[in-house]
DNA sequence: CTGTTAGCGCCTTCAA
DNA sequence: TTGAAGGCGCTAACAG
């Protein structure tokens, strides 16, 4: 006891047994003495004895813990996201380790590296928006180390992947500023090597297509995942001629930005300009006029991923299954797009 | 290298040499020959060796890991606050484990006999809404764990601590409501047991005395933090007369969820009722109007407690030191109290 | 039912 | 400059 830790040994001492008992007592083995089991365990009780982990995780070659590597904290989603994965985590015993690449392509590695070097079991992964090249993830799932990708996905790696139809969505919004009359809809794109930034813009150029709409360079700007970026692109877009009269940003806080300046510079919504999103943060509906925009399952996002990590480590074959889940989405109809929605 | 994971005995085995050389090589150690050196080193970098790090907690006691434990992910301010935490941790070679309580007290407790049994070097601490009982944290403090409370703190353990200085915010917002002319101003509270909670309505009340304003318990609500609960009291607040001219309400999503309810009945904000918050969220800017309220340093709260957490942990003498640390918050007008502010 | 032995991957004496 | 031996706290055969 002398870093203040109680230890088996120190049970076994006390009890003039040997710690081998002490170790199947306490994870109550079938063949150990009724007695004896209740001394240990009461003795285990009274000091406030907690198996050590690490010693545990050593010999087991198992750590019970995942890392999870996102892009950063404070976008919403993720925010929600690793509370499902912290749930789903809780319930299966595991233990999470979460890292922020703070969309940087070489923090990222560092943080995969970081994790390795931790054992952790598996990783729950969304690339920076800088990540084209993925060796360090291929490198450690070669190691024998689970991954499953969620929200921003690698196609190239045989592993489970979580999604969301985002090109299902995309057309819904698209379709959405369509139906209400528009025919200058702008695109405020995200990082196009980003497969979510991609999809997302491939639905709104197929929509429309679909309906006989020119598809206009000039309307589709490229934009990062923050409000900054949105009021950037806003801007630039306000210099077109003749202007748009609708934008279907790539995510809320860009949609944010946009509103900002266009109200700013007192052009209204929607009536000049319909804007609609992508996630449906929680100030999505706090913003005035509320944000249409396209619901992501946030939660139940991460949730997915965890559990599909779980199984993959628990998985007794290694032949790994690498099926693709794809969640739905649902267009919420607000005022930036239609005057009298809630 | 049974579980695809290179260790030193197998850099020892290729290179015939013993496995205390390679560690002593890896580490760089003075009295070593550089030939073995750069051969060591050369054999690893090409098995991509990455030091078990469990292995090396095991021994060494400590495990570079620290611990955190907040209410929820959800809330901006903890997003913010771990990104903090993260940046400091990644510059000190330390790694994270964020559990969230969920504002439950028998979560909490399990989320820190969870990181203790992962033998977590210190804990960085945010108590859940339910907490009055400590003894899960005096407890881990006696075995040596480290803890620095941040935001949501217990004075009565001899720890360090961060906070803003919640009185001086609420003072200032109070008496910026005042200044404008409003005589009946409302408080929505948050939970009581919480010091900030305490605070920020000590604030308020002396700010009303101060300026010889009658205190009235019609119009001091509780809330917890979310929108939801604003919306409920702002509800119940509406039912008063006379109604009351302004609101102070403990957080911002709080006043989000009262602005929310006082637009939907036609009050107007501010010529009705004017509203402030607290912590300045993201969200605070966009809401039309933009939310007056008391900005936080978020991210230096964040930094502030991890900083103090591993200088505490590297202290030599364990004699701990136990500042606590009250960072300034700053008064943000916005259209919720003044017509013509940004 | 229980003790002994060995080992997880690494570090740290103590000798050589 | 290097190797052998022991141990971190725990689990896993193998005996008895």
């Amino acid at each position: 006891m002398s870093s203040g830790q109680v230890t088996i040994k120190d049970i076994a001492r006390q009890l003039n047994i040997s710690v081998a008992t002490v170790s199947r007592a306490l994870r109550d083995f079938p063949d150990i003495n009724e007695n004896t089991k209740k001394a240990v365990t009461t003795l285990a009780a009274e000091l406030d004895y907690r198996p050590n982990q690490i010693a545990q995780s050593l010999v087991k070659r198992r750590t019970n813990t995942i890392g999870v590597v996102i892009p950063t904290f404070v976008i919403p989603f993720y925010a929600s996201a690793i509370s499902g994965i912290q749930e789903e985590a809780a319930k299966a015993n595991y233990n999470v380790m979460v890292c922020q690449s703070n969309e940087s392509y070489t923090t990222e590695v560092s943080n995969i590296y970081t994790l390795a070097s931790s054992r952790v079991d598996g990783l729950l992964v969304s690339v920076s928006k800088e990540t084209t090249n993925f060796d360090h993830l291929q490198c450690l799932q070669q190691k024998g180390i689970e991954i499953v990708f969620f929200n921003r996905v690698y196609e190239g790696m045989p592993v489970a992947k979580v999604v969301v139809d985002d090109y299902d969505g995309a057309v819904a919004a698209t379709e959405h500023l369509i139906s209400i009359g528009r025919k200058r809809i702008a695109h405020f794109c995200g990082p196009q090597n980003l497969s979510i930034s991609q999809e997302r813009r491939r639905g709104y150029v197929d929509a429309l297509k679909t309906h006989n709409l020119p598809v206009r360079e000039e309307l589709m700007l490229s934009c990062d995942f923050n409000i900054a970026s949105g009021m950037d692109a806003a801007r630039q877009l306000l210099q077109v001629r003749p202007l748009p009269d609708a934008i279907f940003a790539v995510s809320d806080s860009v949609a944010f930005g946009a509103m900002k300046v266009l109200k700013e510079q007192g052009i209204r919504i929607p009536e000049d300009i319909a804007i609609a999103g992508y996630t449906d943060e929680p100030t999505a509906s706090l913003v005035d006029p509320g944000l249409t925009t396209v619901a992501q399952p946030t939660f139940e996002i991460g949730q997915t991923a965890a559990r599909l990590l779980f199984a993959q480590i628990n998985r007794p074959s290694k032949e790994s299954v690498c099926p693709k889940t794809v969640l739905k989405t649902r267009l919420i109809i607000r005022g930036s797009t239609v005057k009298n929605a809630v």
